[in-house]
DNA sequence: TTAGCTATTTATAATTA
DNA sequence: TTAATTATAAATAGCTA
């Protein structure tokens, strides 16, 4: 499988048997966990490359793979100890959750709209059916919150509108105070105001999905997208 | 590669899935061989069935192969037993899986539209869009299937008329036969097309989601669901 | 190097016998 | 059943950047 056939025989090239080297033994171990999950086996396998590396799968832990193969090929009966037991017990646990692991991912793929391949029309009916309301109440939810956020922000505008008239009140009272000690000092205040409007409306700018406009007059003209 | 594209799932299909085991078991064994030998690595693998039967290859000795994973991998002196250690790691990989578990019901849930409490609405326009996209897959997909289905329909209602077309000239052929020997049959053979149509219309209307009418005229002017 | 890219070969899923 | 036979998917050998 390869652009030319070759024989099975060690390859001499050194960079070319590195090469093929990792390529294949990935491959192989994405076969071993192919097996393992499409059959249910318990598989073990162990690499050391030429230059000694090791390279390792197992579905399960792999110590206790090869303690399994070490008892089904010696001829002497197994006695169970309390840790074995305990081991044992632990592994078939794990074995489920797996388990259940593959069957929450599957169904995730399948709302997802992926690996249908496996579903007839009326299965596919269903997921469709199940999409559809996840998806109402998801837009239900998020125009929801929208609609409260609008909510505080119109509060948010009463609010800031009020402390601004009472503070535009109390610096024009100061202005009068001012006239009729010294000079007067409306370059400052209006610089004061400029910086002000200018955060605040970068502030507006950065709010995701809230449209700024329209907020005060009618909650309901809002396009909730 | 085959005839058709699988999901990695375990095989339910309980034949299915012993020759699926052979199958694969032999190309494993296979890939572990040209690996070794292409690539002058050591292999060692073993394979239990889900019925507890052993395979293995091992381009060496199978133990020494295995006693040489145990010194490479073996930072730590040997003070537990291998059983305490099985039962460390499983206790681990329990904790792990369920943690992996949470976060896959979290996730189916949140597709389901439950559970959105806890997002933003920023994840939840993410929500929608990759609902809408897996919604339209699913479409795409049930469309594809009942088109299919539709098709061999139309086939099957050609090669049936033929078939028929051909019986009644066949029948007629024999009426006319028989009216030159002795009484004319016609009675029966009412009685059985009555019942062949009859059992023939049942099938029809067990069948899921497929609309009935207008197959033979435009595959087009169907209602898709 | 090392990581992609195809033209092929190989593996195998579905089907048939 | 199980063993062959395809049609198709997947792996990868030799390239290329």
């Amino acid at each position: 499988m390869g652009r030319g056939k070759i024989e099975i025989k060690r390859i001499e090239n050194n960079t070319n048997r590195q090469v093929t080297f990792c390529k294949r033994r990935n491959g192989l171990l994405k076969k071993a966990y192919e097996l393992s999950v499409l059959c249910d086996a318990e598989v073990a396998l162990v690499v050391f490359s030429s230059r000694g590396r090791v390279y390792e799968y197992a579905n399960n832990n792999i110590r206790a793979t090869i303690d399994r193969y070490r008892k089904a090929t010696s001829d002497v009966p197994t006695v169970f100890t309390t840790q074995e037991i305990n081991a044992q017990f632990y592994q078939q646990e794990s074995k489920k959750l797996r388990q259940q692991i593959q069957i929450l991912q599957n169904s995730n793929r399948h709302l997802m709209g992926e690996g249908l391949s496996a579903l007839n029309v009326k299965e596919l009916k269903q997921l469709e059916t199940r999409l559809e309301r996840g998806l109402s109440r998801i837009r239900s939810k998020k125009h929801e919150m929208i609609l409260a956020e609008a909510e505080y922000l119109q509060k948010r505008e009463i609010q800031l509108e009020q402390e601004n008239a009472w503070l535009k009140a109390k610096i024009s009272e100061q202005e009068k105070l001012q006239h009729l000690s010294m000079m007067p000092p409306g370059q400052e205040y209006n610089e004061a105001m400029e910086a002000y409007f200018a955060q605040n409306m970068l502030q507006l700018n950065m709010m995701e999905g809230v449209p700024i406009y329209s907020l005060s007059s009618d909650k309901k003209s809002l396009h909730l997208g």
